[in-house]
This record gives structure tokens, sequence and C-alpha cells, in this order.
DNA sequence: ACAAGTAAGTGAGCATGCTCATTTTATTTC
DNA sequence: GAAATAAAATGAGCATGCTCACTTACTTGT
């Protein structure tokens, strides 16, 4: 059996490199099952033991290929900028890991990226979950404490918007992607303090109030 | 030729709402496009002359779900309170109309609610630019000038975020859905309002220094 | 009134994601 | 080492989104 988890493991990663390289040369609509099933010497089935959906194989991908850059950040040894800048560090190497399924990463929108899937999920919510823990880790570094499950929904639709622009960004260096990262982050950390400041002065909390007559 | 126009109409309306149907009957993946072929008497192929793809079927749903709202705040006569409390009536007066569709908006988030998607679409995009659109007229209305574009894409990535969210809200009267629009929409107006504060005390502009060494 | 031309309709058929009954391979038992 | 058992691989086949060569229906010109 130990031999024959060894040649699982070979073959879960020879399926991974495969459709990278699919994925790479002819697109995702373009690379069957049945390609990569053959290219990893496989039979199609024996594919969907390893993956359940097309889409995991992509989600796989991603996860792992942001997983270095989550690993690094989590470590804490990088230099305390501030929380902006380094969250802005972590959101750019995590970009700079995914390059190659830039194009790819919005088929995996709906199941992955998609905020509250339903648990349980194995790659797909690998990436949100493990991204969003990252971020957690940096905030606390930084004295922000215990973000809000609103907040991290807030800074997860920033993310996905982001991602999803950047799918789609055409400016030459995606200069354009990292400016809008930039206005981002700066929104939503002074967001972050003003809110720690409005708690600290104990103002009434008024959120209830406007939303309460549009149900 | 008058006769047949009028037939095309009533063809692309039946299947409209056959499909409506259907999708709150059955959802999206167990509506097959037989199905709707069926329901509204005709031959698959004439399904694809009318629309595209089964997604844009859903996608024109919901651009003329929320076809009302836009031409409600359009008008303007609407009382005229802060621009947050009237974008946040806006929003929720278009997730009211998006109601029947709620489980089935992620399908559509990959074309019709991606931004910069290639020009040109039919019903995808109607969407988002008659959405974005009537954002802006709002905000002209309460002399909010100009959004800039990465204003616009980043209000676009709170409101998909919403929706994404939205869609998965397993709160009794999705009231979490409407406490993460009152937060993002107060996020996002407070940091336009600090934006013009900038440009008017007219500070070094410094968005280029810290994303320039991340590229 | 008829022929020619045009636009819309049609459904058999294709491509492909995924399944599952069957076969093959590996491990354990005696 | 043979039989029994468990696990993994297999690929024919299914379901379904979508296409396209052909048919049908209607309009126009004479």
């Amino acid at each position: 059996m130990r031999v024959t988890a060894e040649t699982q493991a070979a073959t879960h990663e020879r399926i991974l490199e495969v459709a990278q390289e699919l994925l790479a040369a002819k697109g995702f609509e373009a690379t069957t099952t049945r390609d990569i099933a053959h290219g990893a010497e496989i039979a199609v089935g024996t594919l969907f033991n390893y993956f359940t959906t097309k889409e995991a194989i992509v989600a796989t991908l991603a996860a792992e290929a942001v997983a270095g850059a989550h690993r690094k950040f989590g470590r804490g040894n990088f230099e305390a900028d501030s929380f902006e800048e380094e969250l802005f560090a972590f959101v750019a190497a995590g970009l700079r890991k995914l390059k190659p399924l830039r194009q790819h990463l919005p088929v995996v929108l709906e199941t992955a990226l998609s905020p509250l899937v339903l648990a349980g999920e194995d790659d797909g919510q690998s990436l949100r979950v493990s991204h969003l823990e990252a971020v957690l880790r940096l905030a606390n570094k930084h004295g922000v404490k215990d973000l809000s499950p609103v907040a991290l929904q807030i800074y997860w639709s920033l993310y996905t918007g982001l991602l999803l622009f950047w799918a789609n960004d055409k400016s030459p260096r995606q200069e354009d992607t990292l400016a809008l990262l930039d206005h981002s982050l700066e929104m939503f950390v002074s967001w972050l303090n003003s809110r720690l400041d409005d708690s600290l002065i104990k103002l009434p909390n008024k959120k209830e109030l406007h939303y309460a007559n549009h149900c």
C-alpha cells in the first residue's frame, strides 16, 4: 500500500503538471479532460478519481501556487511595515505566483472563490480560507484585532474583484491592477482604522438605522 | 415581416417566461436547454437563435429584472437623501427585483458581471454598464463629480461581492446581506469624500510610491 | 399569379464533462 | 504460493450545451 500511495501522489502531480501545460498552451475551454488524462497517461475515469471536476484542477493549481506566499508571510519574519503596506506586498506576491493562471481564474470564481460555498469542499475552499487566515495573521501582527466577519467579507469582495479585473487587465505590465489594489487597500485599511476609533469613542452603533425599512 | 417581428418578440418573451419558471422550479443545472425549448414550443436550434448561450438567458432575466429600478432612480424624482442612503436604497431595490434569481446569479458572474469583458456583448454587459451608469447619475446628482475608473471598479468589486454573498446568504431575511451592503457603502462613500478632500488640499499624489517595486 | 430570394425554424448530430459496472492490480491470509 | 479481499484503474456510455446543413414560410419583383 505504501508503493500505491507514492504512485498516487505521483499521478496527482502529473495531472497537475499536464493540466498546467495544456492550460497555458490552449486555454481552459480548449483543454479537454480527455486531453489531460491522455497526457498524464491515465484513463478519463481515473482523472476523476483524483479531481471531482475540471474546475477543481484549476482551483488546486491556484491553491498550490499561492501556498508559498502564504507560508512566507505566515512565518512573520517579514520586516514590519504598516499593515497596509504588508498587505499590499502579500497580495502582490500572490498575484506573481498566480500569473500563469491569470486568464483562467474566472472559471474558479464560482466555486473556489465564492464566499460561503457549502463547506467541506477540498481544494476550492482552501484558497479562500487559507488566504483569509493569512490576512488575519497579518492583521493581528499589526494590532488590528479580530476582524469582524463583515470586514473579512468586504476584504474578500475587494480581493475577488481585483482578481477578476486582473484576469482582463490589458495594461502592459498590469499596472492598472496594482493601482486598483493600492486604492482598494487604502480604502479598506483606513475604514478599519476609523472603525477602531469609533469603538474607542463608543459612538452609538447606527448601522441598524437605515436598512431596517428596506427589507 | 411585421408579423414576423411581433412573433419574434413574443417568442423572445416566451423563452424568458419559461426559463424563469423552470429555473425557479428546478434550478439552473437541472433546467436543460431542451426543456426550455420544449416549454416555449420551439426547436433547440431556434432557442439559440434568440440567445447565444444558456447563461445569456439568465443574464437577460437579471438585466430585465433590474431595469425597473434603474429607470425609477434614473428619473431623479426620488427624495434626495444623502448619496450613501440613496445608493443604499438603489441597490436594495435592485436586490428585491433580483430575488427570484438570487441563487442563480453566480452562473452569470463570469460573463455578465465580470469587469472589462470584451465589449459588444448583448445582454450580459448591459447589466454592468447600466448599473454603473445609474450609480454615476446618482453620484452626479449629489455633487460627487466624475467618479474615476478606479472608483467605479472598486464599487463594482463591492457590488459583485455583495451579490455573491447574497446568493449564499442563509440568514432568515437576508439581513446579513443588507448589513454587508450598509458597511460596504459606508466605507466606499467615506473613501470618496476623503479623496475629494485630498484633491482640494492638493496633497502630492503618493499612490505611485509603494507599488512601483512590486511589479 | 408565379418565381426567385430571404429570413427564420428545425432537429439530427457533435463535443465534452462526468459516471459506473467491470476489470485489473495490490495486499493480506492461511 | 494460492485464494480471498480490498482498492484502484478503466473506458464505453450518458447527458447536455451548442452547431449547421437543410427545410419552411414569407416577401418582393415582374
